[in-house]
DNA sequence: ATAATAAAGTCAGGGATAGTCAAAAATTTT
DNA sequence: AAAATTTTTGACTATCCCTGACTTTATTAT
């Protein structure tokens, strides 16, 4: 038998037909396929992850949803944002960071003015710590601040500002 | 089911329509939406706190009124540069350096996309070290990003709508 | 002054969501 | 069949929103 996780999948695909990003309410998903509310997370991470060019944003209580934008991977034919992710790694130094924002900027994925604030804060002199660990953080910084450079280019609102 | 929170804050906002205070019945407003008085504090709290920019006044007893000031700092460049790095202090959490992202954004000094970024590279995600000290990071993070938030709005540019 | 009335504030609690994690179950690989 | 891996579940947690009971303060009437 199809696995849950597949039908969930398939089920959440054509969901989406086609649109870059969709709202659901984990609860009703999983009356759907009477199973456990868990069991959609489990989809999210296996099957939506940022690996396979999805992102995942969500909200509890009261009108709570999950919504999951599809990365356009237009750029080239991988995953460009995957792609950065794995350059970054689990340390990267400031001249790397800051190589790597320049190319955003080349291939015209942000503006001049995010470069510089993507820039500012992963240089050494934002990273009040001992410097033996400053590429480790940097590149936590690093990763959040492409996926959510990435998450603009979706043209969505992005995440709540809150 | 839509949040009456975020239709009683778009209320208010559209209400003061660009002016920096307006002052209000909070037992009306209750009415217009159907709702607890308490309600009104609730989005009051969550949604004008001064984190954001706003401060509330109020009066109880007959011809009592509740008044929302949105503080617009009038010292503009490097003053209001100050005053913000002043209030980013030696440690800032997430929540207080999303209200001061959400308040440039309000003062229309950065677009959304950058304002995503700044709240991206201050997440709590993006610091991955030992909790105690992620506020005092945080702090770095911001005071460098305010910098050169500055920086690009002196190379006059306007901003980049997109 | 005191009492009555008319606001607004506080706070704890309940309901509605979603998240986490570890253990059990199922499936696949060796 | 044993081991390894993946899937599924359930118990517990976290967060957000909303309400109601009770408190505090200001004004007005007696």
């Amino acid at each position: 038998m199809a696995r849950l996780s597949d039908s969930i999948e398939r089920f959440i695909i054509e969901l989406m037909d086609g649109a870059d990003r969709i709202e659901l309410r984990r609860n009703e998903l999983a009356q759907h396929f009477s199973c456990a509310p868990s069991q959609i997370n489990y989809v999210l991470a296996t099957r939506f992850s940022i690996e396979r060019g999805y992102i995942i944003d969500s909200r509890r209580g009261e009108g709570g949803y999950v919504r999951i934008v599809q990365m356009r991977p237009d750029c080239s034919g991988e995953n460009l944002l995957c792609e950065l992710l794995g350059r970054v790694g689990t340390q990267i130094n400031e001249d790397g960071a800051r190589g790597l924002v320049h190319q955003l900027l080349q291939l015209e994925l942000i503006t001049e003015r995010e470069a510089g604030l993507m820039a500012a804060a992963t240089a050494d002199a934002a990273l009040q710590i001992p410097v033996s660990a400053k590429d480790v953080l940097r590149a936590g910084v690093l990763r959040s601040l492409l996926i959510q450079a990435f998450r603009n280019m979706e043209g969505g609102e992005g995440h709540d500002v809150r």
